[in-house]
DNA sequence: AATTATGTTGCGGT
DNA sequence: AACCGCAACATAAT
């Protein structure tokens, strides 16, 4: 579920509610989400976070004089969920895809915070991850991810350039994280749909303007999702539990057997990359 | 009731 | 090295 406009409305979010609060325990109801560190609930106690940074999905946050960080990784299932004694804090939400009540069963670790808040974090498919690592780790981590579309140095002309080397369906380019970060299914759909590309489109068959057009949709798209909240497909919850609102502007994902809301062909749905792809069949060219 | 699908990524194989 | 397919896991839909 989710993509970068979702982790960075959690990072956003996160960083309203948590800067600065202290970690008073650790509850871990599942051993896998802190990665078997047994420990983590000693080497947290007491720390103050200072920051909430992200890079492609992965959400690294900061302490106050410590040199260790928690990276935590959303997956597929992830949620970070904020209480403020007893209520989740947005109140309003018609939750259907999260718990209502927390913990839940769904439930893996919970951070209590002085002052009584809790952040929760809730992942039923255990695919999610927090665990603590190092400044070398950290770094290690950060290198491992390709520029964002989304960056003020983001490189357009770079990007055309290693992709126009790429004898793979411009999809699999695409969710390839060390080359560009942060796009998943879909808003790679989404991209490529703006683009007017197919997504099997080998990226060393596509012109060099058309992969220019790529580059420059995959920025737009993931930037209007950030302005609204992100995307709930199935599982998406903000921190207060709320659903993200770019789903409302989704023009092929899940669209499969509806007409293109341009050209009014039906929505075709392939695998492509090993994933579930949804495409205009007259709108985007091979 | 069994089979298939699911938004991520890392692994092992070609 | 680049690329492909699958496994990790739980749940909902067919």
């Amino acid at each position: 579920m989710p993509e970068l406009p979702e982790v960075e409305t959690v990072r956003l979010q996160l960083r309203q509610k948590v800067r600065g609060k202290t970690i008073a325990c650790v509850e871990v109801f599942h051993p896998k989400t802190v990665a078997h560190d047994r420990a983590i609930g000693r080497k947290l106690k007491g720390l103050t976070i200072a920051d909430i940074d992200r890079v492609g999905k992965l959400l690294i946050v900061s302490f106050q004089d410590s040199a260790h960080h928690l990276l935590a990784h959303l997956k597929m299932t992830g949620q970070f969920l904020y209480v403020d004694k007893g209520k989740v804090s947005g109140g309003g939400h018609t939750l259907s895809p999260i718990d209502t009540t927390l913990p839940s069963k769904h439930t893996r670790v919970a951070f209590h915070l002085e002052g009584g808040s809790t952040l929760y974090f809730n992942d039923m498919r255990l695919f999610g991850y927090t665990k603590l690592a190092s400044p070398r780790e950290v770094e290690e981590a950060r290198a491992a991810f390709g520029p964002e579309p989304i960056s003020d140095t983001f490189d357009v002309e770079a990007f055309v350039r290693g992709a126009k080397k790429r004898r793979t369906p411009i999809k699999a380019i695409l969710l390839d994280q060390s080359f560009i970060a942060g796009l998943g299914n879909i808003y790679v759909d989404e991209a490529l749909f703006r683009a007017g590309v197919r997504p099997t489109s080998l990226g060393t068959s596509l012109s060099l303007p058309r992969l220019r057009l790529v580059a420059v949709a995959a920025r737009d798209v993931l930037s209007e999702s950030i302005a609204v909240g992100g995307t709930t497909f199935q599982h998406f919850a903000d921190t207060g539990g709320e659903k993200g609102n770019f789903s409302d502007y989704l023009r092929v994902f899940g669209k499969q057997n509806t007409p293109c809301a341009v050209c009014g062909t039906n929505i075709v749905k392939i695998r492509c990359a090993g994933r579930g792809t949804h495409y205009c069949p007259k709108c985007q060219k091979p």
